[in-house]
DNA sequence: CAATAATTAGGACATATATCCTATTTTAAT
DNA sequence: ATTAAAATAGGATATATGTCCTAATTATTG
């Protein structure tokens, strides 16, 4: 087996990551993918046999490194709310490419959904193993029935923050609710106790 | 002038709007218009010029309708609080829509702005009358300085909603956090005279 | 009714793009 | 080194699409 096509391989899916979030999935074309990494139409046809493939791997990808990441804070932070924390400010530390791409994970679902995409059901994974560890983190911190309630309104808070963000290109906007969601999960985790959830 | 003309191009400007909402602006072509309309692309061609032309007409009748629905809860009803809950309804209203196609203001910035659309300045106005109505009402509730803060929230926390909704396809999770937006709303409207703002 | 303007239809054209195919070059295996 | 497999390049093809153009039809106006 081609040691050397898998590498080029993985360069591909790379750059069709990139393309993909700055572009979206179908305003990028073949060529702009080929072009990108270097290579021609043929070879890149030959790594991947269909539109749909690539965005497979895209998606395999950006899938392995969501977990990944979790997986890091989760050995890194011994505080659950600290780990949360990490993940909010995911928004603040690409507040840049948020403002000019919106979030790689919800506008890469809205095109899919737009477009009765089969694929949307593998997109929104990105999102479910964020919403499954924040619950597991909610949980440690002592919120029981309600955890993985609030863990779906963090994903919506975030996606809305990098919606609007992108949509007004307005960072000082982005930090704003930044400070506004963080300061609502210190009083979520304060009051969890208050009705026994 | 022909006031015939005039009859067909709304038609095709709401048919426009119907279908760049359902499938995307750049996925949506002349043919497809004209098609949905009854009629032929070089028809079209003489009542809009360019594709960016009729983007334009749809963003118009889109802005005027908002504001024309705002306007009309303006005067409906007397409690600001009311006003806002009716603008939070129209996710409960549209769940349906939601869950298949996400926002129709959210989803087309999305897209604009992914493509660098230099017509994202004026999509966005869509959300700023929305802002500016919003932060009347809230003004008039008592909420000061933080009138606007709290009237940008409500937009990002809307805009998070519909784009869950939409990716995981699920219109349970949306009444669930209209309940929690109205919560906190509400919450809001109580605790405002508690820092003075 | 005549003539001018508005409207409509449908074809022409250039471009872009996903996909396919074949020839050539590079790498790996015996 | 020779041979088989992997990798790469670039052209061919079919299709879609935005845009343009011209001829025909309909409406309007004097």
């Amino acid at each position: 087996m081609g040691n050397k096509g898998e590498a080029l391989r993985q360069r591909i899916v790379a750059s069709a990551d990139q393309l993909f979030y700055q572009q979206g999935y179908e305003n990028t074309s073949f060529s702009d993918i080929a072009e990108d990494v270097g290579i021609s139409r043929g070879n890149f046809y030959y790594h991947f046999k269909s539109k749909d493939e690539i965005l497979n791997a895209v998606i395999d990808t950006r899938l392995t490194d969501i977990v990944q990441m979790l997986d890091e804070w989760s050995k890194k932070y011994t505080d659950p709310k600290q780990r949360i924390f990490e993940f909010i400010d995911i928004l603040t530390n690409h507040q840049n490419n948020i403002k000019n791409h919106g979030c790689p994970l919800g506008s890469l679902c809205t095109e899919l959904a737009k477009q009765n995409h089969p694929m949307l059901r593998d997109a929104n994974k990105m999102f479910a193993v964020q919403r499954d560890w924040l619950t597991v983190q909610l949980k440690e911190l002592g919120l029981g029935k309600g955890a993985k309630q609030v863990a779906m309104h963090l994903l919506a808070h975030s996606q809305g923050i990098a919606t609007i963000t992108n949509a007004f290109e307005d960072q000082n906007f982005l930090r704003q609710e930044v400070r506004r969601l963080k300061q609502w999960l210190d009083e979520q985790i304060q009051g969890q106790n208050k009705s026994g959830n």
